[in-house]
DNA sequence: TATTGTTATACTCTATAACTATA
DNA sequence: TATAGTTATAGAGTATAACAATA
């Protein structure tokens, strides 16, 4: 039975978020939690992680790209996006190639199997896409990608909004 | 070297997201790593993590809630769970009281200490909060909040969107 | 047998400091 | 001096497996 003497109300009643479920800090961390969950179960198959799916599609669309730029651009910070990258190559999937000019950097490409596996990827990177937009509508989508860049947009990181905050 | 001298455009252009930028999945890891760290920073002078806070918020609003009940409605595993009330514990703003029904079963309590603190972090919480709402407006933050508890509600983990994402 | 809480453990993502080789 | 990439390390969050006490 579990709950027992039955007076004891609070462990019957199933728990409610309250005020914590106006919070767009909890909301936010919740709703993250399982679309990472359905992209993480997706890609599963290919043993592709969320993050090495998004810098393989930055690399697409920035060929030649640097490993500061891309890892800025993704919101890595580039001590961390060494080792991200390192397993890409070391499957094969993409490499970094010497730039003629500054001997320090590295120019990043996909190699042809990276873009082979990218385009299976598309297909389900699609279909959970599309699950997501089943869920709250394209016209939801639409909406929540545009609130979503005005709240991650890194514009908002520094003390301007103290203003705004009163 | 690949790009070579001078016409090394990608080197030069900033990374542009392109389609990553559409994806529900990415956005939303952003758009939490900024919000995250906007409560990081502002609950810094307290020492409250985000998870912390909100286990606080579920235990003022379901006292003498269960271990189990609670760690499910915010989402965590209940091992997970453990060692972080065990800190609020330790820290005296919490408690666990032996139920005289179940003796397996803990009920958590905040403690007085724990909810003089949780006074102060609500001022905290409400002026980060306003932050947010200050980027994208309080019609904004209501469309927001529906759209991830949307996407967030754990109705949305079986199969049946299978049908759904075609 | 099932459930409540717990320990041990591992993986992913993130964060800081310090190093190297170039510029 | 500053920058591009790198190494080492630590902290959070989350995941699975297995256990003891109790139901």
């Amino acid at each position: 039975m579990g709950t027992g003497a039955e007076s004891d109300a609070a462990a019957v009643r199933p728990v409610e978020l309250g005020p914590l479920g106006e919070t767009i800090s909890f909301v936010l961390r919740r709703a993250n939690a399982v679309v990472s969950d359905h992209i993480q179960r997706g890609f599963a198959g290919e043993a592709i992680r969320p993050m090495l799916y998004a810098i393989m599609m930055a690399l697409r669309h920035n060929p030649g790209a640097r490993q500061t730029a891309v890892s800025a651009a993704l919101g890595i910070k580039r001590t961390n996006f060494v080792p991200l990258f390192d397993e890409l190559q070391d499957r094969g999937l993409a490499e970094r190639r010497r730039v003629a000019n500054d001997r320090r950097a590295a120019a990043l490409f996909l190699t042809e199997e990276g873009e082979t596996l990218l385009r299976r990827l598309d297909e389900l990177g699609q279909r959970i896409e599309a699950r997501f937009t089943a869920r709250i509508g394209a016209e939801g989508r639409t909406q929540l990608l545009g609130l979503l860049h005005r709240l991650g947009d890194r514009a908002f990181d520094a003390d301007n909004d103290e203003a705004a905050a009163g």
